[in-house]
DNA sequence: TATAATTACTATTAATTTAGTAGTCATTAT
DNA sequence: ATAATGACTACTAAATTAATAGTAATTATA
């Protein structure tokens, strides 16, 4: 049930640009530094991001990357799931493969699948980089912000 | 977030037994072809839910496998912690790590990582294979037993 | 206008994980 | 004895993920 590290410097590198929203850009070379992100891959992941429109660049000397949107109108779940793919636990526990089911013994077990998707769902798509951002900064100001959900 | 197909298998197979439980052995032969999992896969699946103790078998002819312990002694997270391994989408998102954690940025991430890895805990962790046969049969009865937790 | 710093793009390789296959041995009901 | 079954170990293949390499294009600025 792992996500990607593809994703994690994804989702890193987004919230960075987020705590810099508005204020210039942040080369491919300060973004991986900060993030502990091997050079070349974070180039990669960064095409990826600007082909999805999350972030936009300014090329030449001085250049680098911003966020092409406002924090509070991305969520982690769109990020993720652009990146990653579909997050179903179960490529078959997604609505329509769900509805073609005919095995009912297996079925049992989709209905988990999809309880878990849905659970899953509700965290990443509540939340937006502008939280994550007020949320970092809270954290640094040291006041922790725990989030335990039971 | 993707579960592997050992997992799936592994599922699939211990709610067969479970809704065999007590009506004697069910041969490897039988739980592949209901399952519609490969013969020697499910065999090396098979021998590892054994030494987890989930399952046991009965060797030589009219032999087969048959489930360790009640159903309702079983829920589907230690199954798929067993052999899955651990769940969190991040591994530096457990309990351990997360204390540890310095990085303030990251760590707003790893507050979202920890609830999608509660939340899905609390999903598994509080379903046992008997509810799961229950489910099961009550499909096969025609009534559908949809789960939507919204 | 030369230079250095930077993003853009494409291709390749390496590493890891996952899925599946093969073959031989051991056990047991009939 | 034999046929049907599980036990065990080793191997291979396929897919995915992670990382690297190299070259081209762009741009600030000295």
């Amino acid at each position: 049930m792992k996500i990607s590290y593809k994703s994690d410097y994804a989702l890193k590198t987004l919230l960075e640009l987020a705590l810099n929203y508005n204020k210039g850009v942040v080369s491919i070379n300060d973004l991986a530094k900060k993030g502990d992100i091997p050079y070349k891959f974070l180039e990669q992941v960064l095409l990826t991001l600007k082909k999805g429109g999350f972030v936009d660049s300014k090329r030449g000397m001085s250049g680098g990357y911003y966020l092409a949107k406002p924090p509070d109108n991305i969520t982690l779940g769109e990020a993720i799931r652009f990146i990653e793919g579909p997050i179903e636990p179960l490529i078959c526990a997604s609505k329509k493969r769900y509805d073609e089911c005919k095995d009912f013994n297996t079925c049992a077990l989709k209905d988990i699948w999809h309880q878990v998707y849905t659970a899953t769902s509700m965290v990443i798509d509540s939340i937006t980089f502008a939280e994550l951002v007020r949320r970092a900064k809270a954290k640094q100001k040291g006041f922790p912000n725990y989030v335990y959900t039971i």
